[in-house]
RNA sequence: GCGGGUGUAGCUCAGUGGUAGAGCGUCACGUUGCCAACGUGAAUGUCGGCGGUUCGAAUCCGCUCACCCGCUCCA
């Protein structure tokens, strides 16, 4: 990994500056103190993120992968859909996240360690329910042996092992967790009681509050689509291989939530699931994970702040240990320098999901997939590239940051034209003599033309110079400005915000200009 | 969850117990007319919040909230 970035790095606090001031992305509830883990996006940040959720839903999901065919030669299928952020519980159960997201933790005030308290095992004398007990973690014999080694020491003799009683801390009273020795402590009582990490959120549907009506907000919106895969089938006319496809919120409760925007606590994904034959997950999921790399590249994330990186092993997630593999689009934030943080997750999920749910008591439903051409029944494996759509927007937040002292903002956002919130400004030179009108007509042709892909500014205050240092923190890749000469020979002067380079075009091809920098043609 | 730091206007920040400030930005008017120019004027604050000490608190104390950094954690 290279130390050397061939941009400087920025500062996080002037990015955050500058989204406040210009309005891109605010603290949530900000006027009540704000609230830990959660950002809203301001007038420019809203566009911005739908300009990314846009092009993920254009180039994913209508023109799959850019036209390109997959590894079977045909042309890649994919289908949308929209599902609900609260589901059944059991789909929670049958997924592994009631389960996974629920791991007790300890901490131990001494030793600063924190343990999953299902993890943590306890010994003490048989018989002695006075005296301390010591802590270790299960299924590791240093730790059992210093656990023994304090029992011993405590009760100043050698005890056999017959001698010997253990339990699962999770089974000790609060009293004697009090006695209790943490596995990197020399006193008892340091271990705090175990506390519920939940990492769902809970909620309530209906008008009792009650156990038996809690539900989860979803901490993925992958599981909408494995729970309609069926429907999808039976209801549309898409074969294997193909991808069911869908972007919404998503909520995880976050231990720590950091880093501006990119540990969020509610965050939007753009996930597919694409189902495959078994034989062919190795194609799909090197083919997938190679043209979401490409995606990311071709939306302005290129360079050396963008890598692809292979799991290891024994970082594999549940769902993927039986896997071809997984792999991250990571891009390089200014707070993870010199390393890397994800964007996208490139997983190969095997039938992980689809057998879970056929599995679950509760469900009756046989989720076989009958393949005509092959004449087989079978679960299809799943690669799963599952992207976050608000570190996406940070990414090109931070990509888009360029300092550049000789002009009077100092720094002017590089958006990619096809991300940029603002796709063109329109400026009368002088607010009189004409200009105003023809520059108004302009832009309300501009907007009608391209205000389906974002603002059209029209600024005829002030003079020149402020209007294009607005634009370029803003972002606006293009300002048309109305002069004396527009009048009479129908041109205006355009300017570009990267090179500030100025070009005249005639009034009547302003907007093939700006299609076909927007590459529309 | 632990340790450190920060919190005053939209932004950056000054203000160590005595009337709430500056620069920039924003807005208006004038002038100018291709890069935050110039002149005049204007608006904008629960000094993060709550409580305490004090005749008097942005300032001292306690608690709390949020953000940043380092740990920890994170399928």
């Amino acid at each position: 990994m290279s130390e050397t970035s061939p941009k400087p790095t920025i500062a996080m606090d002037d990015l955050m500056a500058l989204c406040k001031r210009r309005g891109f992305i605010y603290q949530a509830s900000e006027i009540y103190g704000g609230i830990q883990g959660f950002w809203d996006y301001g007038p420019l940040g809203a566009q911005l993120k739908k300009n990314l959720r846009d092009a993920w839903w254009q180039d994913v999901v209508m023109n799959p992968c850019q036209g390109m065919a997959g590894p079977d030669g045909n042309p890649v299928r994919i289908v949308p859909v929209d599902t609900c952020i609260i589901q059944n519980p059991k789909v929670w159960e049958a997924s592994g996240h009631v389960a996974g997201f629920n791991d007790p933790m300890v901490d131990c005030r001494e030793s600063k360690a924190r343990y999953r308290a299902d993890h943590l095992m306890c010994l003490g004398e048989k018989g002695d329910t006075s005296g301390q007990i010591y802590a270790y973690v299960d299924n590791d014999d240093k730790s059992y042996a210093t656990a023994r080694k304090k029992l011993d020491k405590y009760k100043k003799r050698a005890l056999s092992d017959a001698e010997i009683d253990t339990c699962p801390l999770t089974s000790l009273s609060a009293d004697e967790l009090k006695v209790t020795v943490g596995p990197d402590a020399s006193e008892a009582g340091t271990l705090t009681e175990p506390r519920a990490f939940n990492l769902m959120f809970d909620t309530y549907p209906g008008p009792i509050r009650d156990e038996a009506n809690k539900a989860y907000l979803r901490p993925e919106t992958a599981q909408g689509i494995f729970i309609n895969f069926k429907n999808v089938i039976d209801t549309t006319r898409v074969k294997v291989p193909f991808g069911i496809a869908q972007t919404g919120k998503a909520f995880r409760n976050e231990v720590t939530p950091r880093n501006f925007t990119f540990r969020s606590r509610e965050f939007e994904q753009m996930e597919v699931e694409f189902f495959c034959h078994p034989s062919e997950a190795k194609d799909w999921y090197a083919f997938w994970r190679d043209w979401r790399m490409s995606w990311w590249k071709s939306l302005g994330l290129a360079g050396d702040n963008l890598i692809l990186r292979e799991h290891d092993k024994d970082e594999l997630a549940h769902y993927a240990k039986e896997g071809a593999g997984t792999s991250d689009v990571e891009y390089r934030f200014p707070f993870t320098a010199p390393r890397f943080g994800e964007l996208e997750g490139i997983a190969h999920r095997s039938n992980f999901d689809l057998k879970a749910h056929q599995n679950h008591p509760a469900s009756t439903v046989k989720l076989e997939y009958f393949d005509q051409e092959r004449n087989e029944r079978y679960l299809p494996d799943c690669i799963e590239p599952s992207a976050g759509l608000d570190r996406g927007v940070l990414a090109s937040l931070c990509e888009a940051y360029t300092p550049d002292e000789s002009r009077p903002s100092k720094v002017f956002m590089k958006f990619h034209p096809r991300l940029a919130p603002i796709k063109a400004a329109v400026f009368p030179l002088v607010n009189k003599d004409g200009m105003p009108e023809v520059g108004e007509k302009l832009a309300a042709d501009l907007r009608k033309r391209f205000g389906h892909l974002g603002a059209i500014e029209f600024d005829p205050k002030q003079n020149i110079g402020k209007r294009y240092a607005r634009m370029d923190e803003a972002g606006c890749p293009f300002c048309f400005t109305i002069d004396g000469d527009s009048l009479t020979d129908q041109t205006v002067t355009v300017r570009e915000r990267d090179t500030l380079a100025q070009e005249r075009v005639s009034l009547d091809r302003a907007a093939a200009y700006v299609a076909e920098k927007l590459g529309l043609g």
